[in-house]
DNA sequence: AATGAATGAGCCTTCATTCAT
DNA sequence: TATGAATGAAGGCTCATTCAT
């Protein structure tokens, strides 16, 4: 046995527990499954997670995690465009960095638990508002169309959600750069006012 | 024991199946829950149903029935809004009409089985197909922002489920009209080229 | 199947829940052991009982129970011998009624559980102290020698326990006539005063 | 780590291992908690003893030889009451010295194994036949109540734990003095003839 | 000798499904 | 057709023990 170290047997653990959950979903998924892909006995499981359901939990809660993180506010004064890009690089780059990891979140972790659903919602909510916010921001400024900007997030969070997923999905394999110009072409599509306000004005 | 209408039973036992799924999630609500709600022996559920997936596989199946009825082909040559608004207002009209229902669809069904999201994702690809389709005659017609249609279809379609799981989930009593309205709003928003290309030309 | 009449099922697994607690005490025991013994898939033991601690439980104050109806209180203005004597067949009675049951109080009951030991000495204190009134109302009446009431009411229910537990576990077969005998002349030798005061004076 | 010397050591986990026994007892005592309290490393344990049973074992047979110890054969030729009380002074000593082990002794001792009832029962025998021998022998000088030897000498021995287990239960600090003479009053009430037949007879 | 991570056998409990009445 | 008692496979979790370092 090499003397493998303790936090990257967690990390083992972790990405078998993400396979598994991934493949067969949370409840078809068991213990001996996670361990068996982890080439370790059933106790050792509990060694470093308290409980089937902590695993999971952690999962998503690393999925939300990235993303926050990898959200940027958007300041008006400036050049939104690139902003913009640089947000949807981010949020896209999580997902397609860890795919199965996002199947996870949009497909497992809402039928959970009630205690489950909760917490996801109240991530979502977060985001759209934080969203609507900066969509408000926009339409201030001339920069976004003038729809209703709570809906609107919603709308966008479900239009991303879907077409990442469908991304995740498919099997192509999927160019970086493509998929961030494509949602990045959506999204200005959508809610940007065109042609753009010049800035001359 | 009156003897109850075979029929009438059955959608006793469905009903009770869907009030129990929609409270506790698939996998916590019990076959105990079911009969008991619907005020029948255990046994009796298996007269009337194979299996605990075989209920929830027809509930599912129910919503994504009269969603698929709700929808009407898009016949570009007549005025387009007033079809795209009766679309609309089939499909937010399933939702409303039984949101419990919705939440299954949304919430439970993806994360149960791999048969069954293959199922679901039969289904909603159908959709985006179809609405890619109509999107594409559209473009053709100058009516709809040049976007890719497949991406376009995807985003609309997620984000319908979420605006329309957000309407779910609130509490507030939703107003049927305003609804239809604002997703009306959203949608041409969002896709239609504006001003409309004038139809003498 | 034999129809089996719910009440008797619920009495063999008791039983059989007794033999093999008897036997192999109470961690040992295996559910398993018990739906053996009883002749019942392991299901069946959860119909009736919701736990394996509560079986115990249930043997335990099902024992606690007979010894509390078997004694009578004793009334010092008439000849107490005999009531004496009543006290004694009923509590040795319990015991040679059903000896592995003994055993199960005795042996097993006191190192179960915190709660268990606090309910059991609970029931020890109660008998105890009723003893002790009895002792005392007795010395008043220069029935029973002087001796601290609450200690040598404990000391005679250990004695008895002890006693009784001797004859449960002994394999010789008990006349309950001369183990009624030898516990009454235990007691009045060692509590009664002798001569018995006279009743005339 | 300063080295421990590994007679002290073993002390110090046989002492922990008591605690622990006492206040979980012993099914509900992991080895954990063991080496918790005697701050060492699991397997350090199993470096002193080959076994969770047999530390207990070992616990149990401490008792039992104190307690053999004390006692010392009475010589009937002499005068009996002090060498009485000298049994009495070490029997009770053992118990108020180390009250936790005592519960150990009572409390779970009993319901471990076949095989601990079994030793536990011999050390009893042992106990009682023992003390048998003595009364009879009193009895014969007519020092004693003419009473069956055995069962007289089991009901003293049940006596004495259960007065002996109040006490170690019982919040009250207990005078030793106190309980000896409380004990020595009960014994010689209840067994020995009165008035003493005078040593001139 | 000491450590503590790893092991894996074992058991209680749940619950979908069956079937005799 | 309706009932509900019975079934038993299955799985999460525990914990005494081992052993490489």
């Amino acid at each position: 046995m090499p003397p493998v170290d303790k936090a990257q047997r967690r990390t083992v653990l972790l990405a078998a527990a993400r396979d598994v959950f991934v493949t067969k979903g949370y409840h078809a998924a068991k213990i001996d499954d996670i361990v068996t892909a982890a080439a370790v006995a059933k106790g050792t499981f509990y060694l470093y997670f308290t409980d089937k359901r902590s695993v999971f939990a952690e999962l998503v809660a690393l999925v939300m995690q990235r993303i926050s993180e990898g959200i940027v506010r958007v300041d008006v004064s400036a050049d939104v465009e690139p902003q913009l890009r640089e947000n949807v690089r981010a949020v896209v780059g999580v997902f397609l960095d860890d795919p199965p990891l996002t199947r996870l979140l949009f497909t497992f972790a809402p039928g959970l638990d009630t205690a489950f659903s909760e917490q996801l919602r109240g991530f979502y909510l977060g985001l759209r508002d934080y969203l609507a916010e900066s969509l408000s921001e926009g339409q201030s400024l001339g920069l976004v169309r003038p729809l209703d900007p709570r809906q609107c997030a919603s709308f966008v969070i479900g239009g991303l959600k879907e077409v990442i997923l469908d991304l995740a999905l498919s099997e192509e394999v999927t160019d970086r750069e493509r998929v961030e110009q494509a949602v990045m072409d959506l999204l200005s599509g959508m809610l940007l006012v065109w042609p753009p306000p010049s800035g001359r004005d």
